[in-house]
DNA sequence: CGCTGCATTGAAAACACTCAAGACCTGTGG
DNA sequence: CCACAGGTCTTGAGTGTTTTCAATGCAGCG
């Protein structure tokens, strides 16, 4: 089969960028024989949508390169963003036919995906891939138990700080740089996704962000790259403890 | 050792009234003895701490009666409810060693505890016991994403009959009654509890449930036990579609 | 040049919060 | 049996924040 390989996704698991973070960080050379042969590599366009709630699913899968997200949308067309899935992300649950949510790639994406039966089959035999799905798992819960903080009982000024301190640090961590002093890095969010994930609408994201920048915070160069001027003034801005707060 | 057992708590696990839908569900004979050599029950009062955020955690385990809850706050004081322990939830994660919520017993509650390192140990060889931690956890996942639409884009009314709903169908599974017209049941939290799991005050929580009383969508008898006239009006004021919405 | 999509800004309205007073309930002690 | 204390809940009035609606700004692109 010489089926044309999406821009971006790895010759094989071996070259793959994420493969120490994905679903089979933990599975050995056979293992990874195993599941080339119920992979297969597809690629989305910014905007697209990767899975629209209630379909059927057939596949689940990584995130190999680019932003999606997960949202839940109400009949009266207000939506709710319950996951922002970056590369080496899992897309889909094991044991479920349903998808519960939109899944929308926010960027060109390259999604890594499973022919779902078969993976799930694999999953009662080989424990390293359950043993790592867990843990990332408890990752995400653990993430979404900080939004429902954010979301529940901060002010639209500190669910901006906040938003902006997660990303500056998923970028830091990216980077090997610490997480002091200046920071700098592009949004990857419209304001409007960001008003979804925040529970906001887009002009009170437009009104913080713009009230930031008036009180020294931060600055914009253009609408998405912002740098932070001092970390620590951030953290305080998101009524987080000035350790960072988020997961030890 | 003849250790006095807490009232609540079974003789053993062929006795226990959680036993298949707790951590320890798919667990055969054997296991469960292994479980039961690292394993002890102890008994919380109502509004007792059990753990505390912060604090080193030596011990996971399961709620096997009463209600507990899950809760971060800020330095202001502000807290935000992140889960509801019923019983069979697990508490507690393995690999982690310091506890990232507060745990509090709302109601006079006995957990099965397991000591933490052995516990560990034994997930890494019986993938019952990560097969079916996995499962809850993802179960734990999509609740939690639920109740981020309630906090991120339901007002008030919503909140309160989105909770009322809640309840209502947990109530229902129990029983094995379903979720039709009129239903009965208890409150199991106070209104500041219901407020924190809302990301309301107290006081709009108070004025809501007024407000559905009003509207004779719900009565009260006391402060604690409601009775929702027609289930399907109930979750027309979530929002929610008709069918039930959460999860299928 | 005039689209189109994204972002900003303003004014008025809606919503939930704060502060404050009082009602209700339950258990305790006189 | 009653009175009282302490906790919980309800209700009101005023305030503050966020939303809504509407207009304008700005950049990329045919």
């Amino acid at each position: 089969m010489s089926l044309e390989l999406p821009i971006g996704a790895p010759r094989d698991c071996g070259d793959c960028q994420i493969r120490h973070r994905a679903v089979c960080a933990r599975c050995d050379v056979d293992e990874l024989a195993q599941l080339d042969e119920i992979k297969y590599y597809r690629s989305y366009e910014a905007g697209q949508t990767v899975i629209w709630s209630g379909d059927q699913m057939d596949f689940v899968g990584s995130v190999v390169t680019g932003i999606a997200t997960l949202t839940q949308t109400m009949e009266d067309g207000r939506t709710q963003m319950v996951g922002l899935l970056l590369p080496s992300d899992f897309v889909g649950r094991p044991g479920r036919d349903i998808a519960p949510y939109d899944v929308v790639a926010t960027s060109d994406i390259v999604m890594c995906c499973f022919r779902k039966k078969p993976f799930e089959a694999m999953m009662e035999k080989t424990p390293h891939i359950a043993q790592r799905l867990l843990q990332m798992t408890l990752d995400e819960l653990d993430a979404a138990r900080e939004w429902m903080l954010v979301l529940g009982r901060k002010k639209a000024r500190e669910k901006i700080a906040s938003l902006l301190a997660i990303i500056a640090r998923r970028d830091a961590t990216l980077k090997l740089a610490n997480l002091q002093g200046k920071m700098e890095f592009d949004l990857p969010l419209t304001r409007e996704a960001m008003a979804d994930y925040l529970g906001l609408t887009l002009e009170t994201v437009s009104r913080q962000i713009s009230a930031l920048k008036r009180d020294g915070v931060i600055s914009l160069e253009g609408n998405r790259h912002v740098t932070v001027h001092d970390m620590d003034r951030l953290l305080e801005e998101a009524g987080d403890d000035s350790d960072g707060g988020i997961l030890v």
